[in-house]
DNA sequence: TTGACAAAATTAACAGTGTTAAGTAAATTG
DNA sequence: CAATTTACTTAACACTGTTAATTTTGTCAA
């Protein structure tokens, strides 16, 4: 049954899928490099349009509205973030270090992609709740491996046995105190932020000691 | 030299600008009131000249633009945030009672008033350093409250000699963080802010004791 | 009270914005 | 090649902040 026609009409469905795909792409691209230089309030459909060459109501053809394009812009932001915080999960499997070195990986990320992080977790909090887009498969809820990682620590009795959720808000909290504040504040001198962090680790591996 | 008609002409031009002030109060009572229903993106100058019954363009002869307007929203939570916690500071001369009621207040007003809560610190925190308003005296910068009663307690012996300035990062950062992140997240059950918020004061507390 | 002047408020307009509906051009199919 | 689906654009609507020109209102001296 798989005549020449019917392999042709396969082809040229999956090609025009993955035209599709790649204008998708490209306007996602264009999106995040314009939304990382005009910022959330000075980002415009109308802007990434001119970009990418096309009117503006095409992208409607790719993106439901403006909130979606901008969900897609910070799920970006949440996988490179889940994925920094896995690698910092696996880099050691001591139970400290490791508690250490997801907190590293959260400032770092904090400090290397602020319009990023401001979307993800100051402006558009809500998308955390949201659900990935259809394409991707390989999201890691970020705060789960947080409480993974306390929780197994808490289990093998290297770490002192609180309530893992509770506690992962607690870390998660504090880590975002001081990124979000040097990031908001302009008060707050930059190069503050790293004994800042390392002040409010360092008090944190005191607190879950035994 | 005073004339009843120089008299008169002083009270009816100090009448004239008692109503210029009246009419700025109520643009900016209104704006406020608006703008918490709303929230920053759902506001609007033109809303707010629906409300008061004037035209759009009337608002600019009071205020220079949206974003003065908005500053001067954003003051009026700065103002009461600095008394709550000037009051906090006047309520025990303890100091580490005293820091842990500033932290109180903090917590408190964060929760109690989220949509200016997220303007000041959130959204718009460079307002921070902007300069006050003409017509307000009374403004007390709440960081310098915080940096005042640690550094009173450190020099007095009570509490653990750090940097004043960093100490005062520190405790904001934790406080912000907890505070933020409730604002934020709606994956973070409100119930568990109050626990966060103690646990966060009791290693500050513990971390600043001798 | 009237006429001149200044202050206050308005109307009209411009350049943007997100978004929808209707129309056109292009690619794919029988 | 004709028919039909797909891709894209044009035109329009209802908003937004903001400026310039105009009108209304209030205050003063004659």
């Amino acid at each position: 049954m798989s005549t020449r026609g019917e392999r042709l009409k396969k082809g040229s469905a999956s090609r025009r899928v993955q035209n599709k795909r790649d204008l998708k792409r490209q306007i996602l691209e264009s999106a995040m490099t314009l939304f990382e230089t005009h910022g959330y309030d000075g980002f415009s459909l109308r802007q990434v349009a001119e970009a990418i060459g096309y009117s503006p109501t095409t992208i409607y053809l790719y993106f439901k509205d403006k909130d979606e394009l901008l969900f897609n812009i910070a799920y970006e932001g949440f996988r490179d973030f889940g994925l920094a915080l896995q690698a910092a999960y696996d880099s050691s499997s001591d139970h400290h270090e490791r508690i250490w070195r997801i907190g590293r990986a959260y400032f770092d990320f904090g400090m290397n992609h602020p319009v990023h992080y401001r979307l993800m977790f100051m402006q558009r909090g809500e998308f955390l709740a949201q659900t990935a887009p259809t394409g991707y498969t390989d999201f890691v809820d970020s705060f789960s491996i947080l409480t993974r990682a306390l929780s197994e620590g808490m289990d093998e009795g290297k770490i002192k046995a609180f309530e893992p959720q509770m506690t992962g808000g607690l870390l998660w909290a504090s880590l975002h105190g001081v990124v979000s504040l040097v990031l908001t504040n302009s008060h707050l001198p930059p190069e503050t932020a790293e004994p800042l962090f390392a002040w409010q680790m360092q008090i944190l591996q005191r607190e879950l000691r035994l």
